[in-house]
DNA sequence: AGAAATTTGTCCGTATGTATC
DNA sequence: AGATACATACGGACAAATTTC
């Protein structure tokens, strides 16, 4: 079998399915996830993989892991879980409005270095947030 | 040959040597970073290695990595440092433009909660900072 | 414009080391 | 000591984005 990752890669797909279960307390919390053999076999994807989707979720600091026991997951310490809402993020030159260029004491339509982040909770936008530097 | 990490693991090694490089500006900022084989020639590890070793510095902020194109420096962050860094703060509600309209899933023109920052030191203006989200 | 080369991204399988139970 | 589980490392294959010719 080729590797075709249409959409979004197995390794996030995955990382999004224990999230779902950890946010819907199908796991309890301090509790023991499955292990990594487990999950191989549930989600029929290589070691890598697993590793890589759990090495998300503990990015996130949802989970913990320690070597020779397992995987638990982490109480839900703070309700600002800022890690846990997915930020893409993307720059680009573009021309200054009107308003921006006023504020860097530029002409509208010069170029400014523009960057852009669109930060999503359970799939949906929450905030756009957009900044203008100069552009060199 | 076995594969026995004594003391620190390899991956960590790597990342430490390029670290030092970055730090001692023997690779420009913004300048890119040799390619991923060349490392594996010049480390003499696999490309896994390699890549973990770069994933510790890009979560570290240090690099870059754009798809196709290669790994590049960060040029250095902002040491906020400087305290003399004044942001001043205001808030309205404004119609929104085509492009946030879009990515909030809403009519352009509707009513957003606008946030603008402006960020100035030492009496230059040096970024401009809008967020948008949708109005109650 | 299009084809080829380059470079990073994803995924797999295997083997071995190390910590915990 | 043995079994279990995570950590490190290798090698190969194909996908996707970018650059080069």
């Amino acid at each position: 079998m080729p590797t075709p990752h249409y959409g979004q890669p197995r390794y996030r797909v995955i990382a999004g399915e224990l999230r779902a279960r950890i946010d819907a307390c199908l796991i309890e919390s301090g509790s023991l996830l499955p292990t990594e053999g487990a999950l191989m076999a549930e989600f029929k994807a290589s070691r890598g993989t697993i590793r890589h989707a759990l090495a998300l979720l503990r990015d996130e600091g949802l989970i913990e892991t320690e070597h020779g026991r397992g995987t638990i997951v982490r109480p839900p310490q703070n309700l600002n879980r800022s890690a846990a809402s997915e930020m893409i993020r993307q720059s680009q030159k573009t021309p200054a409005t009107p308003t921006v260029a006023k504020l860097l004491e530029i002409k509208p339509g010069d170029l400014v270095e523009e960057e852009e982040i669109v930060v999503r909770q359970s799939g949906k936008v929450q905030k756009v947030i957009q900044s203008y530097r100069p552009a060199e």
